[in-house]
DNA sequence: TCTATAATGTTATATTGTAACATTATTAGC
DNA sequence: GCTAATAATGTTACAATATAACATTATAGA
């Protein structure tokens, strides 16, 4: 199992953690020769600012405060653009974006999402994605992009018994 | 592995299928004392006349033309409590509706989501369930609701060669 | 029948996301 | 450096999805 972004302890060090994001995400558009503007740039900033999914409408309201004429279509067009190269994931359930730790490999997500807090984790497994393969080829599916959104609470908010898990 | 409504084949009797969903709809909220009002039944019945998934405001383009007054809110309390019953599920990538084959059981849902002709299968297996609370116990995480929708292409599709699955 | 509750009607508005076209910035070729 | 082509962003307007709040009607139980 690869859980690429584990619910943190105290020992996480957050500002490493975003600033080593937003090394990768410049070394991968060099890579691809796209550009990452100070616009894409920014948002994917505020997007690692918290491990919790941020709507479009919140990145545009700090967007507002630091950018004359900031609109809907400023934030959407940064989001579909680290969309396309894996830099963001949407999380269809909650309306709103969250950094992505590892955008080399093009995968489906699949997120933890603790309804307490918000925090969100990002799970890689292998074995979850197979289970999903076999399923889908046993019904003559051709898998695109299997999208896993696990609703419940963190190991934080479980202890401190923030309410029943089902 | 359930596969509670395949893709269906030429043999799919569906003016049954779709009865037999309001039929059980109605057996199980008299059981729970709770009342599938006309209006329920008709948000019902409009979410099972296909095996795609309905907006919300599909749905409230045909009870216009049914009922008079009908706005926003007769289609969403509507669906919330089909939602709340387990008689319908939103699919959260299309922000729409589908009709629940098995509404007994509680169960978060796992789709097969045709990109091309939009057509949707409800699977229920055990095994992906499983890796996914596997996983998710790794992380010290205490699972409520799994959702997974995988979005690819159906059988027919696929073999009419509608696209790559990637 | 009367009353309490549940369900629906009605109006208004919040939230999320796009379309379409104008302007500015960047790159590539000269 | 200049210029044309392209990419990115600015700007205005609006579409699509969802909810709040309060009025009215229907239903169930005393």
């Amino acid at each position: 199992m690869t859980l690429s972004t584990a619910f943190m302890d105290t020992s996480h060090d957050h500002a490493n953690c975003m600033e080593s994001a937003l090394d990768r995400a410049s070394a991968l558009c060099g890579e691809r020769g796209v550009r990452l503007t100070p616009l894409r740039r920014r948002v994917l900033e505020l997007v690692w600012v918290g491990h919790k999914p941020l709507g479009a409408y919140e990145i545009l309201d700090t967007l507002k405060a630091e950018r004359r004429g900031a609109a809907p279509p400023t934030v959407y067009r940064a989001l579909d653009f680290l969309l396309q190269h894996g830099l963001v994931h949407r999380i269809e359930s909650l309306n709103s974006f969250v950094g992505c730790p590892d955008p080399l490999k093009p995968h489906g997500g699949q997120f933890l999402i603790c309804r307490s807090c918000g925090l969100t984790a990002e799970l890689n497994d292998h074995r979850i994605d197979q289970a999903i393969r076999n399923s889908a080829n046993q019904a003559g599916f051709a898998v695109g992009r299997p999208m896993i959104e696990i609703e419940g609470l963190c190991p934080h908010c479980r202890d401190a018994g923030e309410g029943s898990p089902g």
